[in-house]
RNA sequence: GGGGGAUUUCCCGAGUGGCCAAAGGGGACAGACUGUAAAUCUGCUGGCAACGCCUUCGGUGGUUCGAAUCCACCAUCCCCCA
């Protein structure tokens, strides 16, 4: 089975400019193809985790990948299936990003003279001269069309600022300018990116006559049809700072039934056959696919001990046992023992499992906090600091969140 | 450039002088049930030294005993005409 064939049964392809073609350029390793990261934050996200892996993929068939950093198209902001504008980032924010993702993609795929290369487009965008660029590309573009584009569809209503709406022109002449320079003749992205990717290629068409191709990947989405990578409208992020190892796993241990299976299929690197498989588990069977796939995935972000740490934290937390050695953890001083005691409320919010007292307060009232395996039912409850020495004081916040206090 | 409309708490959205920390929905969080799932039901959702006090309804000033509500100016966005 060729590459294209294996992405195809994983579900990742979406859409694509030439099927025929395509198969065989990226079956036989002559695809050099290009993803482009607009660096929007400090640290990748599950969202980017995908197309990560999909270059990885395709870079064991022989193709080569090119990891396009938005440095330049960043500075105008994606308008795609957004409703509202991005918040403008300023150039040395961008910058900042831009070597984060660096050093991000590093860890994951392997960058060099023959093998994948990572390129920013701030390289050439910024240097554009506005009226140079509006008689080169600006004429090939037909604003009618434009419009069309599904990427603006949701922005005609809300209002659409010009700034983005050269977005797609942008990401067009990112793909001439690769496939000129660099000879890259494929682009990848988010089924998202479609038109913006189709805008690549009819420029390419146009300008100098050639073809060049367009694949877009399945957007991971739930089965409520929402995106994936989100937990409370907050980023699953790659950053072990920003997400750590625990949470990262905790996220993907936690996908709904209906969920588990796509998930393995497109993101882990498991052999078809082993998935075949497990996809006739049912029921409470579907647990462990979760367990596998949380491991999976945490041992390609964060390496496999502390994939190994997650799902040992994991195993002890929820079939008991004590192991409370990865916890997040709380270092309280003596100050924070006024009177030789704490009160929960204080504790709650000083752990960060509460943002406020009142906050606080509701948790206990509703018998959410337990500590030290007790469940706590008065919000008046206090603790001796002599209860925090030592291995300390485990602290439950519903159901999954453990937390940890210690006397430092 | 001219005319009209909008801006409310995490989001959507009611509220047009006191009864408003502000309806309703969504989401989030917690409880029951479970399999660390979903669905369902319940509670809860500004802060605090908490039957009270403080901060919030785009911004700044003003009218009033009293303003999310009225007035003025500013900002941003939308629609119509150019």
């Amino acid at each position: 089975m060729g590459i294209y064939e294996e992405l195809k049964a994983r579900g990742l392809i979406a859409q694509v400019t030439n099927e025929e073609e395509i198969r065989e350029m990226v079956n036989n390793g002559k695809a050099t193809f290009y993803i482009g990261f607009d660096c929007t934050a400090d640290s990748l996200t599950a969202g980017h985790f995908m197309a990560l892996t999909l270059m990885k993929r395709l870079q064991m068939a022989g193709n080569k990948p090119i990891a396009l950093i938005g440095g330049g198209t960043t500075m105008i902001g994606d308008p795609s299936g957004r409703t509202d504008m991005r918040k403008m980032l300023t150039k040395e924010d961008i910058e900042h990003n831009a070597e984060c993702f660096k050093r991000q993609m590093e860890r994951f795929i392997e960058f060099g003279t023959d093998k994948a290369q990572m390129i920013n487009n701030a390289d050439w965008l910024l240097k554009l001269n506005y009226v140079d660029l509006l008689r080169e590309v600006g004429a090939c573009f037909s604003v009618n069309n434009m419009l069309r584009a599904e990427c603006y569809k949701q922005r005609m209503e809300k209002g659409l600022s010009f700034l983005e709406f050269n977005y797609m022109i942008m990401q067009s002449y990112d793909f001439y300018y690769l496939f000129q320079h660099y000879n890259c003749n494929m682009q990848f992205g988010g089924d998202d990116q479609w038109s913006n990717m189709l805008g690549g290629t009819e420029l390419i068409r146009r300008k100098l006559g050639k073809d060049a191709h367009a694949m877009t990947i399945t957007l991971l989405t739930d089965s409520q049809g929402k995106k994936m990578g989100k937990t409370a409208g907050n980023a699953v992020w790659l950053d072990a700072n920003k997400t750590s190892p625990f949470q990262f796993y905790q996220y993907w241990r936690n996908v709904d039934d209906a969920d588990v299976m796509k998930c393995i299929r497109m993101l882990t690197f498991l052999p078809l056959e082993e998935i075949d498989k497990m996809d006739a588990w049912e029921g409470a069977q579907l647990n462990e696919a979760k367990a596998i796939l949380a491991f999976e995935l945490t041992k390609m972000v964060h390496g496999e001990e502390e994939a190994r740490k997650a799902e040992a934290a994991a195993k002890a937390l929820f079939a008991g046992g004590g192991n409370t050695a990865d916890m997040p953890t709380t270092e309280l001083t003596n100050d924070d023992f006024g009177g030789g005691a704490i009160d929960v409320l204080t504790l709650l919010v000083k752990c960060g499992l509460a943002a406020s007292k009142g906050e606080a307060r509701r948790l206990v009232q509703q018998g959410g906090v337990t500590v030290a395996d007790k469940k706590i039912d008065a919000i008046d409850a206090t603790f001796g600091c002599e209860n925090f020495t030592g291995e300390g004081l485990v602290i439950k916040k519903g159901k999954k969140v453990f937390h940890k206090a210690v006397l430092v």
